[in-house]
RNA sequence: GGUCGAUUAGCUCAGUUGGUUAGAGCGCUUGCUUGACAUGCAAGAGGUCACUGGUUCAAGUCCAGUAUCGACCA
């Protein structure tokens, strides 16, 4: 049989897009129906259509498709779903932009020939990033991709519009919202970023009206006083309880308003009076409606001011309107001081303009009927959150969160199926048709002149859905729906656990009547190596596709999996990646050197077939430390430790199987014994595909690329090979041992051949005192200590004499003794025993306090105590022996 | 202002139910053209576990407080 020499070095740009083309050639992505398991589901958190891969992307991404992989390995029915959503304000930014560009504008294009562009837009950058994810070896069942502007997908939207509305949990109406006066929408609570910003506290004299008083008010937006309409103060605060019930003359404008007393005032704050402006502020308008304050809303939608201001305020953006009202205060002699002050300001997620809490009418979808069994359902653990902190945050924000805001002014998107009559009256229909039908009813005549509300819905409308209306909901006997649904894992960034998560679960219940997914890895976000979110201004957003045709993206999964603890954010570094191709590069030639030895042969029987006798100690030792390392395995995934699992794998083949292992097995497979060779390499094969096996999720390239070398007739391909198991019946503690008193040998002299500068071609005899039952493991092991430590003879056993001017070890309760007469530096040597000795006594120490302490003989547990009585015996008996040998050496 | 998280080697991080004088990788030092791999091998140096107090026979680990950094919410 002619066997493929590998290359001395891993290039991944020879095998990834092979082999993920023959994957995808062989429908593997897609749900086998062959297996009748459970069902394994992920819905891909859907990226903005035309949005291109970021880090942040492939760490999302690298998590969902070893969990794919892996359940795919296990036989399950697996399901990973993609898709991409249209992000209304997002996309719509960017048409703006482009417009802007051509020298044109939406007004001027007009609805239809907007959308027209929008939709050109889509399909243009649409197919980018879910052909970046291919590259990066995502196994999405690319067959049921769903954009969330397709046809199923929107009818799933506006018929949850219906019903809701039916259900009278939508409604319309004349709120304050939060306003982006660039984007000119209505925003949710949700995409206001609140930013600390340095502010000034203005402090201004209001008259009071038939008398000579003022009353002084602090704000930290004098604009606004154009639209103020009364004056707060505590009840209880003396200074200004003469006040309450008087009127105030508003300066610049005139206008009186009453001086109320309401608890909400922090007497502490400013001078503890405070205007009320309760169209342009929440609290205010709280405050306003509580004592029946008229509402002026003094703002242009463009943040300009209206004709509800005097004359000469109008027209004026809201800032120059600032510096236009503080200077005619001056003026007057009303200004009494301006303090620096820093408070909170809200600013648009998209266009980063500075909200304007804003009296405007729109549509809002009452929240309380739904947040409270989305609460419960987390709160009682049926779905649950990796790290669980996220519960908390979770909880919080489903008690306190306020109707939502889902109409936007924007033409991106889903609109709503909303009709007005020339009365204004509402109807709500799925269709045009339906909505005239209902106004033919309505009105009782034929001809009804509608129109429809122009605004479409907020983008997290429409994903909410996601877990379902991917499946082609509301047919309700849909066969993904019944199969897929509840999905099981999903993995998502932290930042939009309000925007979606709790959404997709709030809607879940509701719609389907069950929980979306039982488990939510929230992963960490990706931060360059200053801590710093990674973004397009600052230029620190490496392109991951670079990285990958660099790298490889094996690498780069590895890479990422390598440094990502669970849920913490993740200081990336392309050095990272680097490690990532090293260790890939080191399978590789393990690989490469295992094959080697097999050559144009067969490959060595399986496991099984081998003669159990014919197995060493040292096989039988790598096969008990494989089997710890698929038992510790599996419990990283089932605690979703995905670095522990990658740090696990990794640490097993590079020191246990590289390292040890195949350095232990070179001397056999050079050797004369035909059947102990065919032996070593069985085992040596067995271990590499476990190997490739255990790490085919999380680098799925190279491991299919060499189990095709390894794998035997008639087995599948590696994709869709069987996850190995642990097995109790392999784990041999006895052989663990031992194979650990030859490395720590091994280590040992090795030790000191560096430290005494011994010659590396030099052999150097090694004497062993100690029990028959060690020093006999060394005998056995000898040709071992040959090969990896370059001893010559060795001399072993109970009761032998130590050489004179020899370098010595303590390993356990074995002497070592290196005789070198004439080469060893006996000043070196000492120096050396003497920093042993001081450890030494440094733990007999912390041992002896222990037992010197009644308390700790008398209360701790028996087991313990017996422990630390054993180490002292060990630490005493080594302890001797090095000071032995020290003084000898004198 | 509230809530949560982080603080362990020069850097990035492990350290699970408290029980060896705290581990890994990178970086650093020294030595290696070792018949898979210099993207490598071997050896070594490097730590007041942020600080203060408490609980305990025993604290990196549990509790309280402080400081610094960060996130989220108001």
């Amino acid at each position: 049989m002619k066997r493929v020499q590998l290359g001395k070095v891993y290039e991944p740009g020879k095998v990834e897009s092979k082999w993920y083309r023959y994957w995808e050639e062989q429908s593997y992505f897609q749900p086998s129906d062959a297996n009748h398991r459970d069902a394994f589901t992920i819905v891909i958190p859907p990226p903005n259509v035309t949005g291109i891969l970021t880090m942040g992307h492939v760490l999302n991404n690298t998590i969902q498709d070893i969990l794919i992989r892996r359940a795919r390995m296990q036989g399950r029915r697996t399901l990973w779903l993609p898709g991409t959503d249209h992000a209304s304000i997002a996309t719509e930014a960017k048409i703006v932009r482009v417009l802007r560009e051509e020298g044109t504008n939406k007004a001027s294009l007009g609805r239809e020939r907007f959308l027209e562009k929008a939709w050109d837009w889509a399909h243009q950058y649409g197919g980018t990033i879910i052909e970046q994810l291919k590259r990066l070896g995502c196994t999405c069942d690319w067959s049921r991709s769903v954009f969330t502007m397709d046809e199923g997908y929107s009818n799933a939207v506006i018929e949850v519009f219906v019903r809701l509305y039916e259900a009278g949990m939508i409604y319309r109406g004349e709120r304050l919202i939060n306003w982006d006066p660039v984007g000119q929408t209505a925003l949710s609570d949700e995409e206001v970023i609140h930013k600390e910003t340095q502010g000034q506290l203005w402090y201004f004299r209001y008259p009071i009206k038939g008398s000579d008083e003022f009353v002084t008010v602090a704000t930290t937006r004098p604009e606004t006083m154009l639209g103020d309409t009364g004056v707060a103060v505590h009840p209880k605060d003396d200074r200004y309880s003469h006040l309450v019930g008087k009127t105030a003359v508003l300066p610049l404008v005139g206008r009186d308003m009453p001086i109320i007393a309401d608890d909400f005032v922090d007497p502490e704050f400013g001078t503890g009076a405070v205007k009320v402006t309760p169209a342009h502020d929440p609290n205010d308008y709280e405050l306003g409606a509580r004592h029946g304050l008229e509402s002026v809303n003094i703002l242009h939608p463009d943040a300009t001011l209206n004709d509800k201001v005097p004359e000469p305020f109008r027209g004026l953006d809201r800032f120059k309107a600032r510096e236009a009202v503080v200077s005619e205060m001056e003026r007057q002699g009303l200004v009494e001081k301006i303090e620096p002050h820093v408070h909170n300001v809200g600013y648009s997620e998209r266009t980063d303009a500075m909200v304007e809490p804003y009296l405007s009418l729109q549509w809002f979808l009452g929240m309380k009927e739904l947040a409270d069994p989305a609460r419960e359902v987390v709160d009682h653990g049926r779905i649950t959150f990796y790290p669980e902190r996220w519960v908390k945050v979770y909880h919080h924000w489903l008690t306190n969160t306020q109707d939502w805001c889902i109409s936007r002014q924007l033409w991106w998107g889903h609109r709503i199926p909303a009709w007005y009559g020339p009365d204004e009256h509402i109807f709500v229909a799925r269709t045009a048709d339906e909505a005239r039908a209902q106004a033919r009813e309505h009105y009782g005549r034929e001809d009804v002149d509608l129109r429809q509300d122009p605004d479409v819905l907020d983008t997290w409308f429409s994903s909410w859905l996601w877990p379902f209306a991917t499946m082609g909901w509301p047919e309700e006997d849909n066969p993904d729906l019944k199969r897929f649904y509840p999905t099981s894992d999903l993995v998502t960034a932290p930042d939009i656990i309000f925007f979606w998560v709790a959404r997709m679960v709030m809607a879940g219940l509701k719609f389907m009547g069950d929980i979306p997914f039982s488990t939510v890895y929230f992963n960490g976000i990706v931060r360059d190596k200053l801590g710093r979110r990674m973004s397009k201004s600052l230029g620190n957003s490496p392109d991951p596709l670079e990285i990958i045709d660099q790298y490889g993206a094996d690498a780069l999964r590895m890479g990422m999996m390598l440094i990502a603890p669970q849920g913490l954010d993740i200081l990336f570094s392309e050095e990272d990646i680097g490690l990532g191709r090293n260790y890939m590069n080191k399978i590789w030639n393990a690989a490469r050197f295992v094959l080697m030895n097999v050559g144009d042969q067969e490959l060595p029987p399986p496991l099984e077939n081998i003669d159990q006798d014919a197995l060493t100690e040292i096989d039988r030792w790598i096969l008990s430390r494989l089997q710890h390392t698929l038992f510790q395995v599996e419990e990283a995934y089932a605690r979703y430790r995905m670095n522990e699992v990658a740090r696990t794998i990794h640490d097993f083949i590079w020191s246990d199987y590289c390292d040890w292992y195949l350095e232990f097995i070179k001397s056999r497979l050079q050797g004369e014994d035909s059947q102990d060779r065919e032996v070593a390499l069985g085992v040596a094969i067995h271990v590499l595909r476990h190997i490739l096996l255990m790490i085919h999720p999380l680098a799925p390239f190279i491991s299919e690329e060499l189990w095709q070398q390894v794998k035997r007739e008639g087995e599948p391909d590696l994709i869709v090979a069987s996850y190995p198991t642990g097995s109790e019946e392999l784990i041999a503690p006895e052989c663990e041992g031992e194979i650990q008193l030859v490395r720590d040998t091994i280590s040992s002299v090795r030790a000191i051949r560096s430290e005494m500068n011994i010659d590396t071609g030099k052999r150097a005899d090694l004497v062993a005192r100690g029990p028959e039952q060690l020093t006999s493991i060394l005998q056995r092991e000898l040709p071992h200590l040959h090969r990896l430590a370059r001893v010559g003879e060795l001399t072993a056993g109970e009761n032998i004499p130590k050489p004179p001017h020899a370098a010595t070890a303590v390993v356990g309760i074995l002497e070592l003794f290196i005789p070198l007469e004439g080469l060893i530096d006996l000043s070196v040597e000492k120096e050396r025993l003497q920093k042993r000795i001081q450890e030494m006594e440094g733990r007999l120490a912390s041992v002896q306090k222990k037992l010197d302490n009644e308390n700790f003989l008398r209360r701790a547990p028996a087991e313990v105590v017996a422990h630390e009585k054993e180490k002292q015996t060990t630490y005493h008996d080594q302890l001797d022996k090095l000071q032995e040998n020290l003084k000898a050496l004198a």
